[in-house]
DNA sequence: TCTGGGGTCCTAGGACCC
DNA sequence: TCTGGGGTCCTAGGACCC
């Protein structure tokens, strides 16, 4: 990381993140929905139906079974303790007549795309963040910050007719905790003298990058809060967290971050994965599974293909039925998209595995990418080496 | 009625090279 | 016998995020 010049003026990072979005997308097709507790997370055959009489009718939470997570819930239905990444079922013990959605990424990826235009806009410095969120560098902008941020917050709804939440901040590590502060619909501004007031009574967990392991094994250590934490003694961190992990907690508890907003990324891996309805017993299964396999195979090649990038690192990934997960991958002397050496890795890497369990997962993944055709002389290169003169 | 799918980054050991 | 030291790549696992 490059040092600040010494005499320098605060950044204006904002974090914008959109409200329940893909609840919000489907609340646009369906109106009919709002103030009713819905969840997105279902399948396909989940999906609304027309009836004769014109009106629609929706698959309800108790009627389902299946392995499913929660995508997103209405704020309806976070009132009765329905939250994203809970499994299906429990969500349908706690809301037995929540209305229950298949998600449809065409729509959201769509919306996506119409939010992030609006955005670009008016301020076009954005790192992408996944789906519904974005950072966004103000530094360079001349007009007052919470008219701008209010500017920005009206195009997004102009262009999608979705809110979303916004906090502007001297860094990213700021913005993306002050966007949650005051959702839905929200607009916070944060400045180094807010940190003791506003961010240390919340808890550690709300940092980004304190996940739940971290965010336990620091309340072992009696440390609950980020407030806690600014004030934890720094060799106690340094013993259970080692160095750079350490020294990490010690910055983020007390606000400081210079991470860049990164514009412009190159990806890096690929990979398509699947969930089977039951646990796969690997030899009675069999023919199952092999077209489970060469399906996954031909989709990672088609994202490849689609995307304009070849990879020569080909992984599996299995799932057991007792939830453990284990990995192999192999490097291949050249990058290639083809599904046919793509599912030749796959069963390479498959024979090091011992199969001692039914299976729950199987998923393919490609990474050591480059763009199409950089690749190319490496492989006419291995070709021309495998040929008898 | 447990626990999706698509990613990134980090760590750590061993191979291999200079 | 008492064993260098970096740098980089490969592999496996795990934490974390959306």
């Amino acid at each position: 990381m490059e040092p600040l010049p010494a005499n320098h003026s605060p950044r204006r990072i904002a974090h914008l993140d959109m409200d329940m979005f893909f609840a919000g997308v489907e609340l646009l097709r369906y109106p009919e929905l709002r103030g009713l507790p819905m969840v997105v997370g279902g399948r396909s055959i989940d999906a609304p139906r027309v009836l004769p009489d014109g009106t629609r009718s929706f698959a309800k939470l108790r009627n389902y079974v299946g392995r499913g997570v929660v995508t997103t819930s209405t704020y309806e239905a976070r009132a009765l303790g329905v939250f994203s990444a809970m499994g299906v079922m429990k969500a349908a013990k706690l809301a037995l007549d929540a209305v229950l959605l298949p998600a449809d990424f065409n729509a959201y990826r769509h919306y996506s795309l119409l939010f992030k235009q609006a955005v670009s806009i008016i301020a076009p410095e954005i790192e992408d963040r996944g789906i519904d969120e974005i950072y966004i560098d103000l530094t360079q902008h001349a007009e007052e910050t919470h008219a701008l941020a209010a500017r920005i917050k009206q195009a997004v709804f102009e262009a999608t007719g979705l809110r979303c939440s916004i906090a502007v901040a001297p860094n990213k590590l700021l913005a993306k905790i002050g966007s949650d502060l005051d959702k839905p619909d929200g607009l916070t501004i944060l400045a180094p003298e807010d940190i003791p007031a506003r961010i240390w009574p919340l808890k550690a967990s709300k940092v980004n990058g304190i996940g739940p392991k971290a965010a336990q094994r620091l309340a072992s250590l009696g440390i609950e809060t980020i407030g806690q934490l600014a004030q934890a003694d720094p060799k106690v961190l340094l013993e259970h967290f080692g160095r750079s992990y350490a020294e990490w907690l010690i910055d983020a508890a007390n606000g400081r971050d210079n991470r860049p907003v990164v514009t412009r990324s190159e990806p890096k891996s690929v990979s398509r994965e699947t969930t089977f309805e039951r646990d796969l017993h690997v030899r009675q299964d069999r023919q199952l599974l092999t077209d489970a396999l060469t399906r996954l195979c031909d989709r990672v090649a088609d994202d490849l293909k689609r995307k304009g990038y070849e990879g020569k690192t080909i992984g599996i990934k299995l799932r057991f039925q007792d939830f453990s997960t284990v990995t192999r991958d192999i490097t291949l002397p050249y990058v290639t998209q083809r599904p046919d050496d793509i599912l030749q890795a796959s069963r390479e890497c498959l024979k090091r595995v011992r199969m001692v369990q039914r299976l729950r997962l199987l998923g393919i993944r490609v990474g050591g990418l480059a763009p199409f055709g950089v690749g190319l002389e490496q492989r006419e290169a291995f070709q021309q080496a495998e040929l008898p003169f």
